[in-house]
DNA sequence: CGGAATCCGCAAAGATACTG
DNA sequence: CAGTATCTTTGCGGATTCCG
């Protein structure tokens, strides 16, 4: 990665925090990582996506798309047909982006056991409140 | 909303998902991933945290850091010095967090120039509105 | 020094209705 | 079907104050 905040700050230090900081929150927010997963076999549709990324709304999904979309991490396509359909595909970009996201899911899985078990024991100290 | 019932097929699926989720919204979350990476070498103590990452409050470092602990990424410790001196040092389980963050950090890193550009072209479309 | 408690603004997220 | 527009609500996060 980088050398952790330890000697001196430069400037161009605290941009790059800042800039991969901003790229990572795409990662943790909410439901881009759903899109980027179900694209990952191919183009869906906007109505398709909707319904496989339960509890989604309307417009968070296209909000969500939008800024994939605005990284260039996918495309948007439309179909001039009636009524319209617009399908989303991934673009090489956002394929490299499958790899590192499904190793942070795997440690998330893999942990999930013992994060959950540290809470509950954490719920039970006076810290909790 | 949960599934409302259409059998039982999607119930572990889901369940997953939303806690996967949720574990990953650490790593998008705004200081957490600061945080981790300051202690990647050792203990650091609350005010050397503070000063290290720029622009955060005392209190989003605070409550950063008890999210973490209550994860059982990090460990507090107490020194009844005078005054007194508190360091955060990762968990096993925080350090073996340290190096999927970092792929996908070097992933931030390695395509940002792209990602930008991509921005920059998307704003000069009439769909950036 | 290392917090906890309180107040508050603002932006993000949800719900709903309408449209090309 | 695939959105947009609008309104309301939530809750993150900053600033400030107080405490052991």
């Amino acid at each position: 990665m980088k050398s952790p905040g330890y000697g001196k700050m430069t400037g161009r230090y605290d941009d790059d925090c800042v800039a991969t900081r901003e790229i990572l929150s795409l990662v943790g927010d909410k439901w881009s990582v759903m899109v980027i997963v179900n694209l990952g076999e191919g183009p869906v549709r906007f109505s398709e996506l909707k319904r496989a990324i339960e509890g989604i709304s309307q417009r968070m999904l296209t909000l969500t798309l939008r800024n994939l979309e605005r990284d260039g991490l996918l495309t948007r396509t439309v179909h001039p047909t009636t009524p319209p359909s617009v399908d989303y595909a991934l673009t090489k970009l956002g394929r490299t982006l499958l790899e590192p996201v499904s190793v942070l899911a795997m440690w998330a899985q893999r942990h999930r056991p013992e994060i959950e078990r540290s809470r509950e024991a954490f719920a039970r100290t006076a810290r909790a409140k």
